[in-house]
DNA sequence: TAATATTATATGTTATAACATTGAATGTTA
DNA sequence: TAACATTCAATGTTATAACATATAATATTA
C-alpha cells in the first residue's frame, strides 16, 4: 500500500525523505511478521538470526565478535542472546583453547533441527506472499544493496 | 554493499528469503543512522515520528489513538513516549472535550522549532548521501509500497 | 434506564536494546 | 621482561518495546 495512505501522510519533501520513512517502516513491517511466526517457537528474531549465523558456520564453531560482526542489529547484546540460547539447550559455549579471551559457540543439533521446522514455516509465508514477482524482489535488493554503498 | 558480503553469508535461499533478511537490515542501518541525528536533539526516532504526525495535523490536535495508527512502529507504547514529549515541553495534551476518555494532543512552538532544527541536519546528510538516483530511490519506494500489498 | 459491552488511554511487568564499564587474556614496546 | 595498551566477553544500568491488565467514559441493548 502506498506509504502515504498508510501512515495517512499527504507528502513528502524529497524522494529521499519517503525512502528513509519507508525503509523504517517496511523495516518493522516484516520484523512484526517474522516475529509472529517465531513467536511460536520461543524465539526473538536476533535469537533467529544468531541460530542462523551460526547454521552457517557448523560444523565450526564462531566466537562473539563473529555473531556481533554478522548480526542484524549490530547493537543488541550477543552474548546475553547466546545466554537465553544456552538456557533453551540450542548452542554450546566453552572458551576457546586458542585465545582463551574468546568463546567458542556451537549450534547443538536441538537448533539445527529447530530452524528446519521454522524455515517450513516460513516457505509456506512465502507462497501466499506473493505481490512481488521473483523479478522485483531481485530489484529490490539490489536498489538495497546499493543504497548501503 | 551486497547483502551477501556484508553479513558474510555466501547465498540465501530464494530471493524472497534474501529480500526479508535485507529490509530488516536495511531498516536496522538506516533506523542507526536517523538515531546519530536525533540523539544530539534527545530524541528517539519514535519521539521524532510523533512529533512530525503532530506537525501533520498542526494546528489541530491528534488523539493518542491517531498516533498509535499512524506510527511507523505500532508496537510501541504511544502514551508514554508522549508523556516523554510533554515532560520535555514539546507537545501538549489535555481531556478532549467531545469525549472524555480521549485526549488532545497538540505540538508546541518548541516542538515546531525543533522539528526544523532536525530537518536542517537530515538536508545535510541528504546531499552526501548519493549511493541512488532520484529515479531509482522512486523505484526503491514503488517497489516497497507494493510488496506491502 | 439499568446492565452490559466497547472504546480510549494509562499503567504494571518483563525482556531486551543501547550504552558504559569491568576484568581477564593477549599483544606490544621500552 | 615489566609496563602499558588492546582485545574479548561479560555485566551493570537505563530506557523502551512488547504484552497484559486496569480504569474511566461512552455506546448499546434488554
Amino acid at each position: 500500500m502506498k506509504l502515504e495512505k498508510e501512515i495517512m501522510q499527504e507528502r513528502f519533501k524529497s524522494e529521499h525523505q519517503k525512502m528513509v520513512v519507508n525503509l523504517l517502516f517496511t523495516g518493522s513491517w516484516i520484523g512484526f511478521q517474522q516475529l509472529q511466526i517465531l513467536k511460536p517457537f520461543g524465539l526473538t528474531i536476533q535469537q533467529y538470526n544468531i541460530l542462523r549465523i551460526l547454521k552457517g558456520q557448523y560444523p565450526n564453531p564462531a566466537t562473539v565478535n563473529l555473531l556481533i560482526e554478522r548480526m542484524l542489529d549490530k547493537t543488541s547484546n550477543a552474548s546475553r542472546i547466546a545466554d537465553r540460547l544456552v538456557h533453551k539447550k540450542f548452542i554450546t559455549r566453552k572458551t576457546c583453547p586458542e585465545d582463551r579471551r574468546s568463546v567458542d559457540v556451537v549450534i547443538r543439533k536441538e537448533g539445527l533441527e529447530l530452524l528446519e521446522k521454522i524455515e517450513a514455516k516460513e516457505k509456506e509465508l512465502e507462497n501466499k506472499f506473493n505481490s512481488l514477482t521473483n523479478s522485483e524482489m531481485k530489484s529490490l535488493n539490489n536498489l538495497l544493496d546499493k543504497l548501503r554503498g
